[in-house]
DNA sequence: CCTATCGTCAACCGATAGGTTGAATATGGA
DNA sequence: TCCATATTCAACCTATCGGTTGACGATAGG
């Protein structure tokens, strides 16, 4: 284990791969169907991709021509134990959550995936 | 608030940042103190600092020639509800987090402060 | 077999990050 | 007043980041 909090936090202060990690939540997701709602090349979604795999934050998994990505969520315990030692902060808050991820939309556009 | 989370993991990414707030944690300190350990000169050091306090994750306050530095842990939170969102990690545990501060120090010294 | 689709690779680009050095700007103290 | 200390500024350098485009390898399907 141990992806390094360096390799973490790195892939954590991109917008773009804090989204695709949110659509993740939803579903396993190909690539292509990763990509779909950003207005960036298909390649350019293939390099956070990468980036976010060797931070093991997410799986990626080729079944046929198909690579499927799914979120490894356990990536981010050490990095929560690391924050989570600068105070205690108040207990899971979903809502404050949901609100990150609508804000972190562009359009107004809420659903990623279809 | 709400300091982006761009920019808060983005200073989370950097092993010299971390190691700083860690020795925050301690105490507040001057900017030549928190220099000291650091095999790097003054103004590196105070550029690290300048992008921690971009972040608001520390404050910077001049009193005479000497600017102190103090801890913001509260700027950690929003970047916390946002990983929480992503599973319920082990509640708070301060050795884990005790072996990261330990596991970034360089020469395997403990004391970052004196 | 031929072709369209899925995804990556390689080369390139401009912008930013993280470091250096040397000069400049306070401030404190003798 | 003069000097040392504390910190930043400015210019510079190199490496990496995030994006592009075009070619490429692999697979699915008619």
């Amino acid at each position: 284990m141990a992806h390094s909090l360096d390799t973490v936090f790195a892939a954590l202060a991109d917008p773009t791969r804090r989204r695709i990690l949110g659509m993740l939540l939803e579903d396993d997701m190909a690539v292509t169907d990763v990509a779909e709602p950003f207005e960036m090349s298909l390649a350019a979604i293939s390099k956070h991709l990468t980036v976010l795999t060797a931070a093991g934050l997410i799986s990626q998994e080729k079944r046929g021509r198909v690579k499927w990505c799914r979120l490894e969520p356990d990536a981010l315990r050490d990095a929560s134990v690391w924050m989570q030692g600068f105070g205690q902060f108040e207990p899971v808050n979903l809502d404050a959550f949901e609100r990150f991820l609508e804000s972190e939309l562009p359009g107004g556009e809420k659903g990623p995936s279809e």
